[in-house]
RNA sequence: GCCCCGUUGGUGUAGUGGCCUAACACGCUGCCCUUUCAAGGCAGAGAUCACGAGUUCGAAUCUCGUACGGGGUACCA
């Protein structure tokens, strides 16, 4: 038996031991967007019982990511809820409770074994070719026994009373019915000896007390899941819906780690790509929209967002079509958003000299001219810094192919002769700058590529850089006119 | 070892028994546009649908086996 479908809560839970990670985000992405899909509920819980493992910063940065990407939660840290506290740490009584229950219904059992001990468990029995696991060696010693093992300072741990006999099958919404023997599974720990729960008894314990109707989660919990309908049982809950995601792997096919590149959200946010592509690409990973188009508004996949669109198979993160997405993105934007993270970018990465605050001005005409040409954010700088900075120059940086010292000084010198006419002095706009320097590259023999491309070079000190007469246009006559006698300057003092 | 999940071009996916001589997107190649670089347009290469057997008039699609990949087998989550 599982729960109805009408009240849709689910729930991220993330442990706070390490960085928020792609398939994590990946993860609550999917719960999100199916409680929004739903009008149902969307909550964060902190799954921190491994006192040994947590890490500092490492809850900020989770919500920081989580912000960032726009899954707000309806309930958790931060934003509080009427099933709260949202911190398993905060909560240790009700797993207490809980083990308490399956301990006097006889569903569990306390043990007294040492970590050390186990370990040389398992070591013998995978020597002795059996599979390894625990033995029940305290199975069936008397409860006085271990409460006095207890007071000698032994480390007591509570364990389920797994039946020896029978199997559990459960459905997966993505892979249909599941089934376990129990005899595979062994008398795993409820409760530590720190007093503290493990994940399988604090998820069951929450997840019904949260009235969690669907879990959303990786792959890698299938395995455990028996043991969670088994805890279900025992403590009279009934079990949500399972619904495993299939695992992000890195090119090699092994799951997605840092040996790949970039796997914390945050990273992504510090190399210049934009929530929504990472949102939308992060979807279209085991999901598929039912049609065959990719970009994809966050409100379009909310309303389209199905279980049944949800694929087995693990998929292999491919950045290159992030990349790609992330350009569609940033080409989709508007003006004046992009004026607006261009400038952050800017402010941070253009050198001291560069006077404060960087001229928005200059900006906003800028962005037209450059938002088709970036991928990332991150490509900004190489485009543009020219604008704010002037190139320095060597007769390298200035002369083109196929063009001779001698012929890149008379571009230039013909060049500044025709700004200084009247005509182009009162107008110094994109069209007129056109007009007036086609006109006089037409009397150079040279191929057009390769005059625009001397003037280019000598003002922008580049070789690739925005469209040349809409460039020239931004700087102004007289930042022009300076460059380019600059230039001359420093092609005549090498000679 | 044992248990579980998966397997369609390099990648993500579509496909649910005949419309599949397998579709779309990224990437790749070529051409066009063009002042550079992009963007855009057009064309193209690339998959014996992991393999084998079976069911069927007919299978990428159903069944079984094998191989390969992944996950689990913790007082980690």
């Amino acid at each position: 038996m599982t729960k109805s479908q009408e009240n849709i809560r689910v729930r991220f839970a993330p442990s706070p031991t390490g960085e928020p990670h792609l398939g994590a985000m990946r993860t609550a992405l999917f719960n999100w967007l199916f409680a929004k899909h739903h009008n149902g509920k969307f909550i964060l819980r902190i799954e921190d019982t491994d006192q040994t493992r947590k890490q500092e910063g490492s809850l900020e940065n989770i919500i920081k990511g989580l912000e960032w990407m726009g899954l707000d939660w309806d309930e958790g840290p931060k934003k509080g809820g009427e099933y709260g506290p949202y911190t398993q740490s905060e909560r240790k009584h009700l797993y207490s409770n809980a083990a308490k229950t399956l301990l006097d219904n006889g569903h569990a059992y306390l043990c007294d074994r040492t970590p050390e001990e186990l370990k040389l468990m398992r070591e013998t029995q995978k020597r002795e070719g059996k599979p390894p696991g625990y033995d029940g060696f305290s199975r069936n010693r008397k409860l006085e026994e271990l409460e006095k093992s207890r007071k000698e300072g032994r480390p007591i741990v509570t364990r389920l009373k797994v039946p020896k006999n029978g199997n559990r099958k459960f459905t997966d919404s993505i892979r249909g019915e599941i089934n376990f023997d129990l005899s595979t599974i062994d008398d795993f720990v409820i409760l530590k000896a720190d007093g503290m729960p493990t994940y399988h008894l604090a998820n069951v314990v929450d997840d019904h007390l949260m009235q969690i109707s669907h879990v959303l989660r990786g792959e890698e919990w299938i395995s455990s899941t028996p043991k969670h309908i088994l805890l279900y049982e025992f403590l009279g809950f009934t079990p949500p819906n399972y619904v495993h995601l299939s695992l992000l792997l890195g090119k090699d096919k092994t799951k997605l780690s840092k040996r790949h590149g970039a796997t914390s959200i945050l990273e992504y946010k510090n190399s210049g790509f934009l929530p929504e592509a990472l949102n939308n690409y992060l979807t279209l990973l085991g999901w598929y929209p039912g049609e065959n188009q990719e970009i994809l508004s966050k409100n379009e996949i909310i309303k389209k967002f199905n279980l049944k669109g949800l694929n087995d198979s693990p998929a292999i993160f491919d950045q290159e079509k992030l990349t790609w997405m992330n350009g569609v993105y940033i080409r989709q934007s508007s003006t004046e958003f992009l004026t607006k993270i261009f400038h952050e970018e800017l402010e941070k990465k253009l050198p001291n000299t560069v006077k404060r605050p960087v001229n928005k001005g200059i900006l906003k005409k800028i962005v037209p001219l450059v938002k088709d040409r970036l991928k990332t954010t991150n490509d900004l700088i190489e485009y543009v810094d020219f604008f704010f900075l002037p190139p320095t120059q060597t007769d390298h940086t200035i002369i083109q192919k196929g063009v001779s010292k001698e012929e890149t000084i008379k571009i230039l010198e013909k060049t500044i002769l025709m700004f200084n006419k009247q005509e182009i002095h009162q107008n110094f706009v994109t069209e007129n700058i056109e007009k007036y320097l086609r006109n006089l590259i037409g009397t150079f023999e040279l191929k057009t590529r390769q005059s625009l491309g001397t003037i280019r070079s000598a003002v922008t000190g580049k070789d690739v850089a925005p469209p040349l007469f809409d460039t020239l246009s931004i700087l102004g006559l007289e930042e022009c006119r300076k460059r380019i006698k600059n230039s001359l300057e420093v092609l005549n003092k090498q000679n």
